[in-house]
DNA sequence: ATGACCGGTCCCACCGGA
């Protein structure tokens, strides 16, 4: 079974990306983050046509996120239970289902935008929130996994250059600290391989020839229990995803799995 | 080539991304 985690960045603007990688993976399962789309406006019936089916979290502009499945979707959770609010709105950031035998999560965790400003705040709040709904599943006996964009770097390894984070978002004491928490449910981290150079990154700017200069992060992660992580033949990141004109920022994260 | 931001928005610039 191969699953698979991807910030696509509008799924409107990716979506002949999108069916083609899915056709050439023959992925089964994918997370999806940023799908910066309506729920009327998500492509049900394009994918459909390559036998896929989804349950959607999206309202509009902004976040969405999905579970694109071609081996069921049952017990589908829109949000996250028990989430903090951002200015008023319980934002599109979450979706669960259990497809096939595993348990799973899409998520696209609050950027936090600086240190100190309130969606920061919202963004550590959200991970706890994230760490109380996810305690049970975790601790469980059936495969269970949390896939998405976590906006934060779990290590100093997981950035290119330590000095051009300082101060910012992404790789503070406190976000790292939210991370270990949640895995001290019960997951861990299950670390794809590159395809090219040392790290496995997964998220490149748009600016600055980031992408040629491999000037990345890996904020982009697979937290499973270890049930679901014992099942892991393979885990790497296809950043050939990420060349070319109209790529996202991020690359697919691909796991696969004997299960 | 992987190549010097991009997607969305009621619109001619700005927000959000990280």
């Amino acid at each position: 079974m191969r699953i698979a985690t991807w910030n696509i960045n509008s799924v409107t603007v990716r979506l002949p990306r999108l069916l083609a990688w899915l056709e050439s993976t023959g992925t089964d399962v994918l997370c999806l983050q940023e799908t910066k789309c309506t729920l009327e406006q998500f492509p049900h019936d394009e994918l459909r046509a390559l036998g896929y089916e989804a349950a959607v979290n999206a309202n509009g502009r902004w976040n969405g996120v999905a579970l694109v499945s071609r081996v069921g979707l049952a017990d589908v959770v829109v949000g996250l239970p028990g989430g903090p609010e951002y200015e008023g709105v319980q934002e599109p950031r979450a979706v669960s289902a259990t497809c096939g035998p595993v348990r799973l999560w899409s998520v696209y965790v609050p950027n936090g935008r600086e240190i100190g400003h309130p969606h920061y705040a919202y963004k550590l709040a959200w991970l706890e929130a994230l760490r109380v709904a996810a305690a049970d599943d975790a601790a469980g006996s059936r495969p269970f996994a949390i896939l998405g964009d976590y906006n934060v770097a779990p290590t100093d390894e997981d950035v290119f250059d330590t000095s051009f984070f300082e101060g910012q978002t992404h790789v503070t004491a406190p976000e790292r600290d939210a991370l270990a928490a949640l895995r001290k449910t019960g997951l861990e981290d299950v670390v794809p391989r590159p395809l090219k150079y040392d790290r496995p990154y997964t998220y490149w700017d748009y600016r600055q020839l980031s992408f040629p200069k491999n000037r990345g992060m890996r904020i982009d992660l697979v937290y499973g229990n270890s049930p679901f992580a014992k099942a892991v033949s393979d885990a790497y990141v296809d950043r050939e995803e990420r060349k070319g004109k109209g790529a996202s920022d991020h690359a697919p994260v691909v796991v696969d799995l004997d299960v």
